[in-house]
DNA sequence: TTTAGCACTCCATTTCTTCGAGTGCTAAAT
DNA sequence: ATTTAGCACTCGAAGAAATGGAGTGCTAAA
């Protein structure tokens, strides 16, 4: 049977009734929307759950959008929608915070989110592969003490007082900082533990141990930065979204999206944004559940991800619109100088 | 009306059966539990009922203890739980992580704890007032950018890649270091900045443009650090518990603990732990809610707080146990090497 | 003072009714 | 060939009534 313009019209009018009112929708409100009749609405309701694209909870009850009738809405029938300036305005006064670290710039996007769609949401960074120290430099404090300044590969810098096992001279640094940028720089993590090893016996003992501790924190650095990020936020938004009144699944979810920081992200192909309908979800858990991700560019050329996860009733037209809104600002935020926008330390 | 020890021991029965189970207790179970009679049992809970130590749903129904009820527990009947070895040692696993971030310790921290006792757990940890830049330190990497390296009074340490309007020369540095550690450490932020005005006629132009930037930067970042940290954890556990199964009135509640930095966490006066119960808690958010929280030194002579939030059917005992265990692992932790135990950068 | 016994209360649960929105089908109308 | 009006029918949601049992308060005996 094809799939007449109609019954496009109609099943479009059956999701967003259902999305906007949670409850099986009748004949009679569709007559109503397009010119006809509720029987002849009824007809071809009957054929659109023949062909797949609605359920009907039972005998006597409205229909409602079945995945495949979402996927339907989502690829053809949905509206793009536009934001309004001010509404783009707003995303983007949320996002203006101030470039801080990375972890709470993220958690902070992901609340603002949430906040905007009212739907949880999370957000992902990928750790940098192959971040490497640039430069190392050493200030003496007192004779017992002295800062570590690394800058990474990335433009970041990262500092931190070290207390010192034996006091060194001022005269001294020069000559490890040097070894340090000489031996050090460009190399993985793993790489400089490595070298550090192989120097156990080539150099001093004093020395040795106070290369150590600068080369294990620098190393400590690149590993803790180059972890994936994963951050989630409004989880408590489930709750009043009637499909969760049921504080066991509600509770089943918040902590699949608490725990979960790795199966949850969906991977993207490419594209900039991808909705996955219910059962599309490979995570059992999130089965019926829709989940909408964007991907924003961070530095060089990686992509973080920004999602929202509700119900499979959801109106994706406005999540969709909105979160390519913030992950639009992502992207022109971190490209803002070239490179990362502001370090943060 | 005195009231005996029988009675007391009677109340501390109808207290513990209904923590565990969450429902009235009635004369019958705890007949069984000391060796009397439920007819006698019964004439001993119409007077603590009267006494307003128990409260009666209905008249056919069992007895729940009231605030007064379980304050008295609280205060005279609890026994101090102590914990088994082993469960020390697992708190301390638990808070055995590498300290970093402020924010992802304390972050930490609170998820071990909401783990631990499966109540929602917050921490807090007061910003340190009367911070100030200790040193400062310039390095220069090209003609237009320049790592500022703060060293603060509490012996952190904090740095950024700046990128500047105007280029430097390297012989520019020294100068311009010492200005800054003349005229702007050891002051308040607030301070730092009305120094910087004054300086805008003194100094040429393009020096201005240079501090400027780097003193921002240290004043951005001690009002950062001023800042009360905040943190919530595993808001979720509250939907295990029978009393939140409202999504309603859970929502109502992870939506304070989520938004309420300040109004929640609950003052605390020297002594080393607190319960609030029901309705002595202060906000009416928390109405039917109770606090335990505990108090750990960090460095200096400052305080952080760790508390739980659940609902006034709460074990205390454990509660209460474990949360001291929590609060003495930080205090031992922030205590390790006199100051900040490592500066996190 | 304690306890056994008993009538009584009141809620939780179940079962039964009722109500109405919505359907599917048929037959007339376009 | 569609579309529409009409009508009998279905089935769950919401309310009402019935049931059961845990727990009480009171009285009278131990």
């Amino acid at each position: 049977m094809e799939i007449s313009e109609r019954k496009k019209q109609i099943l479009k009018a059956v999701v967003e009734n259902y999305v906007a009112t949670a409850e099986p929708v009748g004949s009679k409100a569709i007559a109503a929307e397009i010119g006809v009749s509720s029987a002849t609405v009824r007809n071809e309701l009957a054929d659109l759950v023949e062909l797949g694209y609605l359920e009907q909870p039972h005998t006597s009850a409205g229909r409602v959008p079945s995945p495949k009738g979402y996927r339907l809405y989502v690829n053809e029938l949905m509206e793009r929608q536009r934001l309004s300036i001010a509404e783009t305005e707003k995303i983007n006064d949320a996002l203006r915070l101030k470039m801080e670290e990375l972890d709470r710039l993220l958690s902070q996007a992901g609340q603002a989110v949430s906040r905007y769609v009212n739907y949880p949401a999370y957000v992902a960074a990928a750790g940098k592969r192959g971040l490497a120290v640039q430069r190392f430099e050493l200030l003496r404090m007192e004779p017992q003490s002295l800062i570590a300044v690394l800058m990474l590969s990335d433009q970041r810098v990262r500092s931190q007082l070290l207390h010192l096992q034996l006091p060194v001279e001022a005269e001294q640094l020069p000559p490890v900082t040097k070894l340090l940028n000489e031996s050090f720089t460009g190399i993985s993590a793993r790489e400089m533990n490595l070298r550090l090893m192989a120097l156990s016996d080539a150099v001093p003992p004093a020395l040795f141990l106070l290369l150590n501790q600068i080369v294990s924190y620098g190393a400590d650095q690149l590993e803790e930065l180059g972890q994936k990020t994963f951050v989630t936020a409004g989880a408590r938004e489930l709750l009043k979204l009637p499909e969760f009144r049921d504080a066991d699944k509600a509770h089943q979810l918040m902590s699949f999206l608490s725990d979960s920081t790795e199966k949850l992200p969906v991977p993207d192909d490419g594209s900039p944004m991808k909705i996955l309908i219910g059962p599309e979800n490979v995570s059992d858990a999130l089965h019926d559940t829709s989940v909408v991700v964007a991907s924003y560019d961070i530095g060089d050329d990686m992509r973080g991800l920004i999602g929202v996860v509700g119900p499979t009733r959801m109106d994706y037209a406005a999540v969709a619109a909105r979160l390519s809104g913030f992950a639009e600002g992502l992207t022109r935020m971190f490209g803002k100088n070239g490179l990362p926008p502001k370090e943060e330390q």
